[in-house]
DNA sequence: GTGGTCTAGACCACA
DNA sequence: GTGGTCTAGACCACG
């Protein structure tokens, strides 16, 4: 696996984004072991510290859990607290930043018509 | 005045959006004169540097323009200006992630109601 | 028996704690065979090598005692054994730091009423 | 300075506590700056990461924060942060565990003349 | 000057 | 084998 990493962000946090979003598509797992340290400092080619930081991140939030001298694991509401953590952080910033955005540009219906059918397009 | 920066971001670029905005919303004119470097420095609480590297950018893409020894002054297309650079990053960057997002968190109509009631009432 | 062991102390050390205070407590006797490392460490859902390190240990302060082939045994003297280590550590150790974190604290006697009612109970 | 640290401790955590003490004992007051990392790390010989993380983890818990630029200085509530963490771990863990050594090593009043006498004189 | 990120690598305890 | 700590040092953005 070669991973491009973009600049404009941590490394150590795209990293655990990365793992985030594996969790809630569904490539991993609740109670599945996260690749090792080193591992997966090897496929994505950074230093081990780099991924350790990542996965101490994640620990501390609660989305995987060490095992002694076993690894990582997901945690069993890995997904869950994801979701919330994430939802709520929608709320709290991103939605009032992108509505302010759409207020100040002064941006008209024709402009978003792709957002309007995609959010008319959810449940 | 006391501002809450955001760690997320650089203080220089969150000065120039808090020009750029007042001169979108029609605090500030064209023609008008921005704040000394001196005094928004003292308003914000910042090293003047940091308000001097926010002028500049501004001054780099034609927002703001310096006559020496007076100020600061906001230029006569500054509006358009700003409107044109905004919108392009908005299209380009902002409207993606948000899409991306809102899929990823698997929201519902319900959770973006006021954003559809927003973009609804636009012309 | 699924066990919680803490992450702040070693696992082998939780499980010669473990013995020990079952020893103290009377639930093991003196000549009585301990757990067979497999069924400990099935049982504490650990590597057999984690229960044979506390082991080992155990048997090097002379708390059990292995007859080859047949498993470990609690010694004669283990009781006593195990009290006067515990006691030159808790007098040298334990004590002082817990009276310096009371102190530290700014603790009350009311924080402490459990604690006094405790140790005026005894003989 | 010269530092002894323990080694049953991680430095990072032995130079956290330190600060937490300087703070509860009043030697840094809330507003205050700490030193920077450069010179704390200079201070107890070590290197400066360990103390970046000391500092990362007490930004964390909000006992010191961050202007950028400038340095880390002490929150406002730092003192009553770190007390009422650290009464709350006390009490769900120190007093239980420390109560229940007393009795595992069955200890008589008179063992424990000290901590009485302590607890008696307080408040 | 400040802190923040990342690397390379040593060393350790633990399972 | 696993992760955890620490070091030394480079490099960066920021104020």
């Amino acid at each position: 696996m070669s991973v491009d990493f973009k600049i404009s962000k941590s490394i150590f946090l795209q990293i655990s984004d990365n793992i985030c979003n594996q969790i809630l598509e569904g490539t991993l797992k609740s109670g599945e072991r996260v690749p090792s340290i080193r591992d997966l400092a090897a496929d994505f080619e950074v230093n081990s510290n780099t991924v350790l930081r990542a996965y101490t991140i994640l620990s501390d939030v609660g989305v995987i859990e060490n095992k002694r001298g076993i690894g990582f694991f997901v945690t069993e509401d890995a997904k869950q607290n994801i979701l919330e953590r994430n939802k709520a952080e929608f709320f709290k910033t991103d939605l009032p930043e992108f509505i302010n955005k759409i207020q100040l540009l002064k941006l008209n219906k024709a402009d978003l018509k792709d957002l309007s059918d995609i959010v008319e397009s959810l449940n």
